[in-house]
DNA sequence: CGCTATCGTGGAGGACGTCAACGATGGAGG
DNA sequence: CCTCCATCGTTGACGTCCTCCACGATAGCG
């Protein structure tokens, strides 16, 4: 055991610091996003979808997303019935269904994309570009490290 | 890959990062908890409520976990029916309700800190004492510029 | 052909976030 | 003193999110 003096005040604890700032962040996201109609949870997704060129099964998209299959159903309901993506069977295997992102969502991820990353930079002002490097460095350490099977 | 831009590579994102990262530390810290009959929720708050020995009032507790004024008086229920806090009126102030670690609740916050401690070690482990500091540095910044009323 | 695992889906239940309203009290101004 | 408004705790409503369990359909293996 190492030396417990995280903690002692809560301000000052990794976990409520990390909590905080993920909410902040999130909120902030959440409200850019809500001109396009999407929240973070919807951009993520779309976002995955776009970058994986011949679609993504639901079932590695829950997993990249760290969430529940059965959220990722409502979840690609909600992408679908707006046009942003659709699900095609898969030709290797006809359980699993291929999210694709569709041209309107290529489409709605560019603008979206402008909004959420202009929201980021504003909650993440207060950090140097070295800072921002550095944050995410640590971070995705920490994921990875908890989330070992992580494509990228 | 030297892509400088945020979010081009949703795992690449802070804020798909920060998000994951909360996610892992509370559920591992749940569990860690679960045992003392805590949740990190009930914790955090019984954690201000010994760190402050006349009591805080349900207003500055609100604020400085970040939750709305209505979710506290669940918070503060929960942990009075366990008979780990007490409220206590205001001599000042009829209206404000002082919420005071009782004994029994300065004995839980000991041994559940341990365990939270634990899982906190155990989350972070990845990370060296100093990145741990740096991480807790960039993390604070972030935090008190995005909420800027923020008491120790 | 069975047996087991996986994929998508649905539903139940709890935790959580947000907002609006209320009674009780405090404080400032006429 | 009395009136107006702010603040504190509390309640309720509503929506989001997480967790778990179960089901039909399909895959893969012996």
């Amino acid at each position: 055991m190492e030396v417990l003096m995280d903690g002692t005040v809560l301000t000052d604890d990794v976990g409520y610091l990390l909590s905080r700032a993920s909410g902040l962040l999130v909120r902030a996201t959440n409200a850019a996003l809500a001109d396009h109609g999407l929240r973070v949870r919807s951009y993520s997704a779309l976002l995955l979808a776009c970058d994986s060129g011949d679609g993504m099964s639901q079932r590695d998209l829950a997993e990249a997303l760290g969430l529940d299959p059965s959220q990722v159903v409502l979840l690609v309901d909600e992408l679908a019935a707006a046009g942003l993506v659709e699900r095609r069977p898969s030709v290797t295997d006809r359980r699993t269904k291929l999210v694709c992102a569709t041209e309107a969502g290529h489409a709605a991820r560019a603008s979206a994309q402008r909004a959420a990353a202009a929201a980021h930079a504003a909650q993440l002002e207060e950090l140097s570009d070295d800072e921002r490097e550095q944050l995410r460095g640590l971070l995705g350490r920490l994921v990875r490290a908890g989330q070992p099977v992580l494509r990228g």
